[in-house]
DNA sequence: AAAGAATGCAACCGCATAACA
DNA sequence: CTGTTATGCGGTTGCATTCTT
């Protein structure tokens, strides 16, 4: 596919902040004709701007059907609800939001309700450590809620206390840790990483802290526990398949990798023993 | 009161893809 | 079918404002 470009001569455009003056060109052509083409119509309606600046500033401010003011709780809980739900599809959830665009719920999220739930998850945190639960606490009510029978048994888990968790200690990882090579190096070759980078980041997870084993995608050491992971991803545990296909990425802590198989490329999820050595599942 | 830091948000950029010639 | 253009999307940037020291 050729990448679009700009047809327009950009040479003597306008840019930064619209005066009021041409939002009112703006708007009082768009009035008069409507919209036909966001390329040809500055020129016409006396704008100095490109086709796309025009469309950015209607669409995300002057359309007459913007709503104003502070978002409400019952916008805020749709927000993040289906960012839960759906990432970072800010127009698909805009769409949900009358009156709200992309580009004001991307901020919204980024300068408000990422921080928001990274206090909670603090919280949840901080309540945890003072009242740490059992691993079985973690584990699902009943084998078949879990599709992982089976899991209770192996040795891995039952010997597992809440203290391994936030262990310092490296993890004794699936495969081979590449220690010189940061997640950032790595990131181009999959999208598990990519992933699995954007919402790390957007918790302020120290990527230095995280490493690529071979075959397991990516893993963790220091920083967060799997728990304050599995919050950040909102992950029932274990996890349903489908949760590990749509991108969550490995899910790692030290003693147990939780990962699609082979950087999820195909099938899986597996769970990994820490002595993994390539067919230690407990979950084909 | 002033300076620096932090925050909020509008605007821009690059890319993907739909639409069209 | 292929190449080109227009549009839309998500990530990022930069600046104005607010807060903190």
């Amino acid at each position: 596919m050729v990448k679009a470009r700009d047809s327009e001569n950009t040479s003597n455009l306008k840019r930064g902040s619209w005066s009021p003056e041409e939002d009112q060109k703006l708007i009082a052509y768009i009035s008069k004709y409507g919209i036909w083409n966001w390329t040809e119509m500055p020129k016409p309606a006396g704008l100095l701007r490109t086709g796309k600046s025009c469309r950015l500033r209607w669409m995300n401010y002057l359309r007459p059907d913007i709503k104003r003011g502070n978002f409400t709780q019952e916008e805020e809980e749709i927000i993040i609800q289906m960012h839960q739900e759906l990432g970072n599809r800010w127009s698909t959830i805009a769409a949900r939001l009358p009156g709200r665009t992309d580009n004001e719920i991307k901020n919204y999220w980024h300068t408000r309700l990422s921080k928001k739930c990274y206090q909670e998850i603090q919280a949840a945190i901080e309540d945890n450590q003072n009242n740490p639960p059992g691993v079985d606490s973690l584990l699902p009510s009943t084998p078949e809620a879990s599709n992982m029978d089976g899991y209770k048994e192996s040795p891995i888990s039952s010997e597992l206390s809440i203290d391994d968790y936030s262990s310092s200690s490296p993890p004794d990882p699936a495969g081979e840790i590449y220690e010189n090579q940061t997640i950032k190096e790595n990131i181009g070759s999959s999208n598990t990483y990519r992933d699995l980078q954007s919402l790390l980041e957007q918790y302020s997870f120290p990527m230095e802290n995280l490493y690529k084993v071979d075959g397991c995608g990516a893993t963790a050491q220091g920083g967060l526990s799997k728990e304050e992971l599995q919050i950040i991803f909102e992950l029932p545990f274990p996890m349903e398949g489908s949760d590990m296909m749509e991108g969550y990425g490995a899910i790692p802590y030290h003693g147990i990798e939780v990962s699609n198989s082979q950087c999820g490329l195909q099938e899986g999820p597996y769970l990994f023993s820490s002595n993994y050595e390539g067919g230690n599942d407990f979950w084909p």
